[in-house]
DNA sequence: CTTTTTAGTATAACCCACATACAGTTGCCT
DNA sequence: AGGCAACTGTATGTGGGTTATACTAAAAAG
């Protein structure tokens, strides 16, 4: 033992970053740690996260289960890599014009877009603070674009961290819509109102007065653009913060 | 079969609403869904949600596992109705002076300190929409307090919604610190100031000059109130919403 | 007293993550 | 050359999980 490490991370994190020196000896590997995490995150898109058993990607990859291990610490430590892969690179935002409220809206929407795109990821439980390069990536960009503001550091991490928040919230929102009306059979367009005949049920006017006067409104029973409830929450926030820009300049 | 139940809804889901007649016939039951869901909370306070399977709730109940799926179609119906018992009541905001803005405020602080306190939930996803009493007993008064404003039903719910979504998101990012100081055996305090070790090492200054920014700045290393970056997410939004209302006034 | 409905039991099928011991392969060092 | 050391993938097994199915015993209804 020569140092401390300081902090460990996990040597599969670590082979993402690259800061894995390769083994001279030993047989060649027929394996990586790229094919099994495209595998995984083959079989994830296809079929969902829960088809993904470390039996299955190895059965997926002609290997034994075991085999896996080899290269990944434990099933959850290929959950946080398949997830780092499946964000890919964060876009661009310095190529487009506008200022930090144009380049945070289109990152927002970037965002919306991969978690919905491979709304397995969503089902994936966030295991503590961003580690592997993509998702730093994407902190990255994001914070980049509030340069030119008169926050401070401090302010700016934490409307990234909410940010974040927000849009995964709004993600798992539009994907268990999905899964309900996957379930339930119904079509897509109507679930808000199939879920308002339900509450009607349950819910009492006596008891729960505000809640039925939004189900009398009917806002559940027409069908409006399906990002009007994330619009409507990102400009909310987005006007917050630029009013504390607005006093800090 | 006398008509549709137009969406059906789990059968121990509509029992915690009351829904369910007692049949007559057959033995008297030693068991009953609060039990249930007692015993498997108090695990869960105990010994975290992992602890909890069919199994182990049925052992502390002195009864053998099958016997709880005569009043739970499955472990994630439990679950559901575990979440549904750790919210218990909502705040009573009718009681506070104060306009909508201290209405929500309290609200969101109860909402957080409900979900920190019981932290287990956290770890379980989100099925859906909220079906069970407690959960849409939140959604009540928060809607109630915005009775008063000029906004409209649609808009009141997206605000809801956009809120309890932000509240769970910090509380599990509370939550994920904890885990990790207790995995890496550091304090509590120091967890931000670890982390910011770690990604020194990983985030290069050329290819993640604003993260680097931020870790210079040193904000992860200072201790500051632990509920700083809360009180900004929430003040950002609220001053958003506050815009709205004038606007509309 | 028989029939019907129900509560809890017993058993087992099937899946899962992962530990351990092993066999075969490759390069390094002497 | 030859042995050592390191490494890759395999084989097998353990202990856990959820839940289907078939059952026994109990209670009420006719």
């Amino acid at each position: 033992m020569r140092e401390t490490d300081g902090a460990k991370l996990p040597a599969a994190i670590e082979a993402v970053w690259g800061l894995r020196e390769r083994p001279q000896k030993g047989p060649k590997p027929g394996l990586s740690l790229e094919r099994i995490i495209g595998g995984a995150v083959a079989i994830a898109e296809a079929e969902g996260i829960g088809a993904v058993s470390m039996n299955r990607v190895a059965v997926d990859l002609g290997v034994t289960t075991m085999a896996l291990y080899r290269y990944v610490g434990s099933k959850d430590e290929l959950l946080v890599l398949m997830t780092d892969a499946a964000f890919g690179a964060p876009p661009d935002l310095a190529a487009e014009p506008g200022g930090w409220r144009a380049g945070l809206t289109r990152w927002c929407w970037a965002l919306l877009h991969v978690q919905c795109e491979h709304s397995w990821m969503l089902r994936i439980p966030v295991n503590g603070y961003p580690t592997t390069p993509n998702q730093l990536g994407w902190l990255e960009t994001g914070l980049a674009s509030l340069g030119d503001t008169p926050l401070d550091e401090h302010e700016k991490l934490s409307v990234m961290l909410t940010l974040s928040g927000f849009v995964r919230i709004q993600a798992t929102l539009a994907s268990d819509i999905d899964d309900y009306t996957r379930a339930t059979g119904t079509a897509a367009d109507d679930a808000p109102a199939s879920y308002a005949r339900v509450l009607e049920k349950l819910a009492s006017p006596e008891r729960f007065p505000a809640l039925n006067a939004v189900i009398a409104s009917g806002v559940m029973d027409r069908h409006d653009e399906p990002d009007t409830e994330f619009i409507f929450g990102l400009e909310r926030f987005l006007d917050g913060i630029e009013l504390l820009v607005r006093e800090k300049s």
